[in-house]
DNA sequence: AGGCATTTAAATGTCTGACAATTATTTTGG
DNA sequence: CCAAAATAATTGTCAGACATTTAAATGCCT
């Protein structure tokens, strides 16, 4: 069994043994750690190694810093939206990296979106509900930008996924939903796509009302397929362009 | 409109707006960044404080450094496998921390695991069964420990996601079931709740073979409900220990 | 005793300057 | 022409200093 890396630097071992000891429970949410000359003691290294050790496990939200007496290294609570917002620049930066294909990425949106109908329409709330109508009115807006368009967009299908009254469903659908966003931006809307897409949205709610799962994962597969020609004809126009 | 930090640390700053940078594509992937003491001066701070910047860039794995003449930051290539690795740190770490029920875990991973099987069913290879078939055999082998158990349950599941041939989705998907492996691990396994399990296992493969999307999602019902019992039983036992 | 201002101490944030270690390039020597 | 040695650029680490922040302790006045 050899070791992965050999001979890392001291500031990336420091930052692995106390990441480790988070994950491990050995130390708890809300625990302080040995002030940054303590730590440089204990592990017989400098100040400044340490301090970037402990910036390495800042920039994951593991632990969150306090300055003044009494102050110092603290396991963080992680939150969901901070946990989100992770997630979500990972997966963006992957995405615009690897050279993915329009349909591929709509394609994986709407099959996770897809997983939370079943839930959704037993567990629907009349105030989500409310919220998808008003994001609704929101994109029928006829001055809308697109940029407001996609926002309202996300937060519809943020909306949505809420539905299903499971907070881990939620974490989990709403980074990979929002992650894909940029890529879903490629699109510009017409006034008539427009009116498709909130037709469909439509749809939904109603759906959502009646507790109809099969009508719901009918108008979100045309909406894939809708999407997904918008996308196209982009692609092409840019093309021949 | 406020700024939400007002006064974030120097080094923070700094590798926010080197993050950003990388995420707008001003900075492409394998571009180097200046060396340490150009951006020192750049950014008008010392090279301390920008080392500590690049650590936190470094810890998400948004830059790499390489050491010696001519070496430097440069702009990572971030991997599925990285990205991955990441997301599941952060999650596993999400959900230890936010006293999430057993139920609510398997509700959600089943969930998930569910919007893959229709393309799984209709683009499944055999080299993919038959790396199923491979992990049930070993799941089978009586002397097996629960940690071997639960690392063959999570590449038969990984396998299963592998099977819908969509990247994003496998990327997503993968992330989000291994996460919440921990919670799973609750559970014990006795040689009669494998043997119900490798039943199941069995008749998702069988279901991939024909393209009968809705005997797997029956197993994985099935598979859900009886994971869930599985879990309670547990519960109640150390509840009444 | 109680409240307010001041001091103090502990900690992080930052700077400076130095040296060690690494590595691609260049030079040198045969 | 090739191999060995010198070179230069760059990151990794260290030591010490000072600035800044913040809670607690102290002291003073009413």
């Amino acid at each position: 069994m050899k070791n992965a890396q050999p001979e890392k630097s001291l500031s990336a071992q420091i930052a692995d043994a106390i990441r480790t000891a988070i994950v491990d429970g050995r130390l708890l949410v809300g625990d302080r750690l040995p002030s940054e000359a303590e730590l440089a003691d204990q592990h017989g290294v400098s100040r400044a190694t340490v301090r970037e050790a402990l910036k390495r496990l800042a920039a994951q939200s593991l632990i969150r810093t306090e300055r003044g007496a009494f102050g110092g290294a603290f396991v963080n609570h992680l939150s969901y939206d901070e946990a989100r917002a992770q997630q979500v620049t990972t997966s963006t930066l992957l995405l615009g990296m690897n050279a993915i294909s329009f349909q591929v990425a709509c394609e994986a949106r709407y099959a996770l979106e897809r997983s939370c109908t079943a839930l959704a329409a037993e567990r629907r709330t009349d105030a989500l509900l409310d919220k998808m109508r008003v994001e609704i009115e929101t994109q029928s807006a006829p001055d809308l930008s697109d940029e407001a368009f996609c926002a309202s967009d996300v937060a519809f299908h943020r909306a949505l996924v809420d539905c299903a009254g499971n907070e881990v469903l939620s974490y989990h659908l709403a980074g990979s939903v929002e992650a894909m966003q940029p890529l879903m931006n490629m699109i510009t809307f017409t006034a008539r796509s427009r009116a498709e897409i909130i037709d469909l949205h439509r749809a939904i709610v109603a759906g959502l009302e009646l507790r109809d799962v099969a009508s719901i994962d009918r108008a979100l597969a045309t909406l894939e397929a809708y999407t997904i020609t918008l996308g196209q004809s982009v692609l092409k126009a840019r093309a021949t362009r």
